[in-house]
DNA sequence: GAATGCTGGTATCTGATGGATACCAAGTGC
DNA sequence: GCACTTGGTATCCATCAGATACCAGCATTC
């Protein structure tokens, strides 16, 4: 009788919603090889908005899975690092990343024979 | 030069997107079991809407990521199948539901500890 | 024979959310 | 003084998730 994400009350799911998440994939994705400042994640991650990076490095953080390191230079940076627990999701959420790289052919091939077939009149 | 999903106009980017999706996620993780019908598939998946499932299993159907069969019973059944497509991607993601069944709680104490530290003024 | 339930959807409405844009303070370089 | 850096927050709007109601066709129940 453990968790099962299949329930609808089990925080399993709450879980499940916060991590299967575009943004915090690449984030976390990213954070594997090392530390990294707000606005080098902002940029290597193309077409974030500020407001989704910094809300999903806030929600991040808030689970611990990425720790915040603000540096007393001029002006202010801000690092972020992945945390031990952070680290065991990342590479998980990071196949993900590699299979829609490694499939994304196939998926636009498949979308485009589906629409074609609608359009035929089924 | 492949794909890369941190480019802003990779198609990649399109991919995750789908695929990092909650919903997806439990749907593939029960087809992995065999084929399943639309309203097992409802009441198995505690809280789906049937416009959420139905979009989804569209959605999934148009990647090649599962197959739809209407079936000539009374009243009409219809089939959801895993293609090979499919189960590549479901045994990846399967390990993400897998992870947030096991290290919910892990989550849950680090945002009891978060929202503490706030609360007390940070 | 009218009421209820099953099947797998779609249509509609509303509250939450994503993304774009503008703005902020403090400091450096020109 | 003007532009640009840092890491954000505030605001606005379009889109989207979720709740609810509805649909047809048939079986079972009362």
């Amino acid at each position: 009788m453990g968790p099962n994400a299949y329930a609808a009350t089990c925080p399993t799911r709450l879980v499940l919603d916060r991590i299967a998440d575009k943004w915090a994939v690449l984030v976390l994705g990213l954070l594997l090889d090392g530390p990294v400042r707000f606005n080098q994640l902002r940029r290597t991650i193309e077409g974030v908005s500020q407001k989704m990076l910094s809300q999903t490095l806030k929600s991040l953080e808030r689970d611990d899975l990425v720790t915040r390191k603000a540096i007393a230079t001029v002006p202010v940076t801000v690092e972020y690092s992945i945390t031990s627990l952070g680290k065991t999701l990342a590479v998980t959420v990071d196949s993900l990343r590699i299979w829609a790289e490694a499939h994304m052919e196939s998926v636009q091939d498949a979308q485009q024979r589906y629409d074609a077939r609608k359009a035929a009149g089924l």
